[in-house]
DNA sequence: TCGTCTGTTGTGCCT
DNA sequence: AAGGCACAACAGACG
């Protein structure tokens, strides 16, 4: 703790925004604005994060798709006008973000530096940098939890130094979260000097040099506080709709009305409180009477958001399975040309490949289409790593949060959290039972649209002359099936059954050692299995 | 929390 | 008035 002894130090304070792009509920902006003569609302440009990449596999940057990339800026410039209309401004650098923030809090004599407690281990890293430049020179920091309802560490300690591993258990241990601020601001302290440090104004994505975008389809969703809290009030206005909500009766297909709120994407970059949005929840519970209970509850979503992120924050190498105490071991198998094709909707399953076309070009898609493809890509039909999986949906999700995301697929595959392997989502019925016309591939598949019904789940049964009507040749306009479902998934069943009852499973390379011997036999029966479903698939295109 | 398939039972509506 | 039919809701097997 600095002792509050130099006057010309404390007058300078610098709120570094990363997540967290609000004004409402914001405690480190709360905390930064106190007492301070000059307020400097930084946010840094990170090229890794907004650059193009010509190497991705979409369009985009080395770690974002270009939906994402748009959210983002959308949001920043929402930020930089809420803070205008507050007599401040967002001052935007451009670089690695740590060292930038190092030299800001030097040249601008910051004596006071606020920012949102992060708990990715990337964000912990980035801040750990610039935390102990601050030390170094006697600069104060503040870094309030406020990105999840509940402190991770706090859940952590009360279980004895070990995350919770239930949902169940989590919520007996979380509690109620603290209530979010309600603080209005009609002014912020102005900015001092920036010296010669180039301030940029929010960049349109042009100006990034992705050249002719028009093509690419973008989201419909807009970023921003701004766009976060209108959508808020539109969803709770039906407070029977808040109050009855339960997750897995949703409906995958809904695209022109979706069937959850989609307002993950601006919990995941912080344009929304999730304690705000928690309070907004529980006044309409208390204000409506009966309502639906956790886990499937809108308020239990957001439990189920904080559970992922205290599991996510107390778990080394909690997004691989090799080092990973909580990731059972499985044989996963190479195959690139599956994965590709299940990556860029080409997998034959038109159900699979319209919920990868919704993703590719929306950057959303229903929490139940996550499943259906998860499960597709891993335990499912192609037996493919979920990290492949999870790489996909990280970069072209505008909602890809490190935590959820990656306990999620952990949850799909039953590495980790659910082990019911034989549940497997159908990609023929499991859509068929909620758009038994097919709208959602309609839309989504175009070559498909004039499939009659009886045939558009499984277009490859069609009588040829159904095809020449619908002038789509399967095998030529649209993929024949990558795998056969029934064979596959059968083959995936008898791998996972094994995988999960061998001790093996459990034995982390990292960790331990296990005895070479048992890690050849592993790979034969691997290799041999490999072999054997690539020459089923092989008679079944036939 | 969030599977699929099949078979049974119950319901509403029609003739 | 009883039988036929379609369909929803549910239960159990499967793995």
């Amino acid at each position: 703790m600095i002792v509050n002894s130099n006057s010309i130090m404390e007058s300078n304070t610098m709120i570094w925004f990363r997540k967290g792009l609000r004004i409402h509920d914001n405690p480190a902006l709360d905390q930064a604005r106190r007492g301070c003569k000059h307020l400097y609302p930084v946010f840094v440009l990170d090229p890794h994060y907004l650059d193009p990449d010509q190497t991705a596999f979409s369009p985009g940057s080395a770690r974002s798709g270009l939906n994402r990339i748009q959210f983002l800026l959308e949001s920043l410039r929402d930020l930089d006008a809420s803070l205008r209309r507050l007599g401040s401004r967002l001052l935007l650098l451009r670089g690695e973000p740590s060292p930038v923030v190092c030299r800001l809090l030097k040249d601008w004599k910051i004596g006071k530096l606020c920012f949102e407690f992060d708990t990715e281990p990337y964000g912990l890293a980035r801040d750990k940098q610039v935390k102990d430049f601050a030390s170094k020179y006697g600069i104060e920091v503040q870094s309030p939890v406020s990105h999840t309802l509940f402190n991770p560490s706090d859940i952590i300690g009360k279980n004895g130094g070990r995350p919770p591993l239930t949902y169940q258990s989590f919520i007996a241990l979380a509690g109620r979260p603290v209530d979010p601020l309600t603080t209005m601001y009609s002014l912020l302290p102005p900015i001092g000097e920036t010296g010669d440090h180039e301030l940029l104004s929010v960049p349109k994505i042009e100006d990034l040099g992705y050249g002719d975008i028009s093509q690419e389809a973008f989201s419909p969703f807009r970023g921003g506080e701004t766009e976060a809290l209108n959508k808020l009030d539109q969803v709770l206005e039906d407070k029977a709709w808040v109050a009855q909500f339960e997750k897995p009766k949703g409906n995958p297909s809904a695209f022109l009305k979706p069937a959850t709120t989609v307002l993950s994407p601006y919990l995941k970059f912080g344009c929304l409180s999730t304690r705000y949005f928690y309070k907004r929840l529980d006044d309409i519970y208390t204000s409506v009477g009966k309502h639906t209970k956790p886990p499937v509850s809108l308020v239990g979503q957001l439990l189920w958001r904080d559970f992922f992120y205290t599991v996510a924050f107390g778990t080394p190498n909690f997004d691989r399975m090799k080092g990973n105490k909580i990731c059972k071991q499985i044989p996963w198998r190479e195959n690139e040309e599956l994965f590709v094709a299940w990556r860029d909707g080409r997998t034959g399953f038109p159900w699979i490949d319209a919920i990868m076309i919704q993703l590719k070009k929306w950057g959303w898609i229903h929490h139940l289409a996550r499943h259906s493809v998860a499960c597709f890509l891993t335990r499912g039909d192609l037996f493919i790593h979920w990290e492949k999986g999870r790489d996909v949906f990280e970069r072209l999700l505008i909602d890809s949060d490190w935590a959820i995301n990656n306990g999620n697929w952990l949850w799909l595959s039953c590495s980790s959290f659910f082990y019911q392997y034989f549940r497997i989502y159908s990609p023929i019925s499991f859509g068929k039972k909620y758009d038994p016309n097919g709208n959602y591939i309609r839309h989504f598949l175009p070559v498909l649209k004039d499939f009659p019904k009886e045939y558009i789940y499984e277009p490859w049964t069609a009588p040829l002359s159904v095809q020449k009507k619908a002038n789509c040749i399967i095998g030529e306009d649209y993929p024949k099936p990558v795998v056969n479902h029934e064979i596959a998934s059968k083959e995936c069943k008898k791998k996972m059954g094994e995988a999960l009852a061998s001790p093996t499973s459990k034995i982390n390379p990292l960790d331990q050692k296990a005895s070479s011997s048992s890690r050849k036999k592993q790979h034969h029966n691997d290799s041999h299995e490999v072999a054997s479903l690539k020459i089923k698939q092989r008679k079944n295109m036939k």
